[in-house]
DNA sequence: ACTAATTATTTATCAAACTAATAAATCAGA
DNA sequence: TCTGATTTATTAGTTTGATAAATAATTAGT
């Protein structure tokens, strides 16, 4: 336990307790060890243990109530949307179940966020947009990352949205989009990759949310069947 | 602070002070008082002052370092699908703009929803729904209740579609309604709601994903009008 | 067999001391 | 006077120990 990454105690022992309950290490309904016998298992004061314990709760992994000890709630109970919950769950490699899932909600979101884009973008945010399509231009020629390049796109419309919540969405599609790399593992966007993302800001510079509605669907309708077809 | 509502000391101090964040009264970027002022002002010992701090940093609200203190973090990184994170928002009577964001959500992930319910739901799943709409009807009657009702038709096609985290959206979305209702005040539903999600459930059960995204669309686009003509 | 009282276990809370990180202030050397 | 190292002060991090409160399990009494 000592010494291991994050930058304090309490922090390294949420995420190692995390990761533990998320890959089924700690049985769901079933219990964690008490308090008392976690601060022997990790070597950590009872402290350290209790704000990890709070953390976790607060996640809505645990729940932990005077004599009946620390439980693990449901998966519908997790905050999938919080990063480290969502970091952890990726950490045991994912199912392409899982990759199914991701791109499903990407399917609901992104196209509704362009549209939105469309509506709402101001110039700063066109231009945001446009940049990370410059990089992925680069990116094809090597000389700047795919993948990076690929979120930042992805990223920017979520941005230019205009919508609060919808932009808290970025960090999850960033993860879906670095989970569908694994299964791809294309080093280098297909052919047309880069016209059908230019087109989709022409869509969206012209002000016209169907037409971005629309774009943004096809390049995800071609992701879900080609996870499909590997199921 | 003594004997307030929730179980017990630390989660009152984190209700208490994350609602005391989004709604400003600690401005974002300047700091919270220091962890030995919390004490003093809130009346508890050190222990549940870290462990709500804890609590809330997990949550996204606020970040703490030795000599730093403890901050107000950008709302962007506020966990906004958290469940209390939401009830704090929606505390400070929130606003028309908020209920369009909260729209435009549900717009993004009740026709994608329905669409994978038409495909994966199961039987169960699709009595469940049913149940719900015979509860609608029923409050059309007054003898259940429209709002709570409405809700239960709505989450249950969310839990028919099969996507652990469109699952997870079912505070989120029943939040939305419930706001929602604030603004509509309608005590019944309108002539026709009825027959509508009547439709939605009959698209769902002969599997037609396409219809039943439309179906869903349609009474969104409708309520996304009617808070575009108040705004 | 049932109910009420007791006990035991586990988290909750408080308190006090010490450690570590780091920002701000001070000092030394050029 | 400036610049860079050093020292100081502040704040969160960590440990420990004692006590309280909640509640599950057990026991005693009828």
């Amino acid at each position: 336990m000592r010494s291991n990454q994050k930058h304090n105690l309490t922090y390294q022992l949420t995420h190692e307790l995390g990761k533990a309950i998320v890959t089924g290490k700690y049985q769901i309904g079933e219990g964690l060890p008490t308090e008392a016998q976690l601060c022997i298992e990790y070597d950590v004061s009872r402290s350290a243990t209790r704000e990890a314990v709070k953390m976790l709760s607060a996640k809505g992994l645990i729940e932990s109530r005077p004599k009946k000890g620390i439980k693990v709630l449901p998966a519908t109970n997790w905050n999938m949307f919080d990063t480290d919950v969502l970091g952890w769950i990726l950490s045991s490699n994912p199912s392409l179940s899982l990759l199914k899932s991701f791109t499903e909600v990407r399917a609901a979101i992104e196209p509704q966020a362009a549209a939105l884009a469309a509506v709402n973008a101001t110039a700063d945010e066109l231009n945001v947009i446009e940049a990370a399509l410059t990089r992925m231009k680069e990116a094809e020629k090597g000389l700047d990352d795919t993948l990076d390049s690929d979120i930042a796109f992805h990223t920017s419309i979520l941005k230019a949205s205009g919508n609060p919540f919808i932009i808290q969405l970025s960090d999850f599609i960033s993860t879906a989009l670095r989970v569908s790399i694994r299964y791809t593992n294309k080093t280098k966007g297909e052919d047309g990759d880069i016209n059908k993302h230019a087109h989709i800001l022409e869509t969206i510079r012209s002000k016209n949310p169907q037409k971005a509605r629309k774009a943004v669907q096809e390049i995800l309708d071609e992701a879900l069947e080609l996870i499909n077809s590997n199921l």
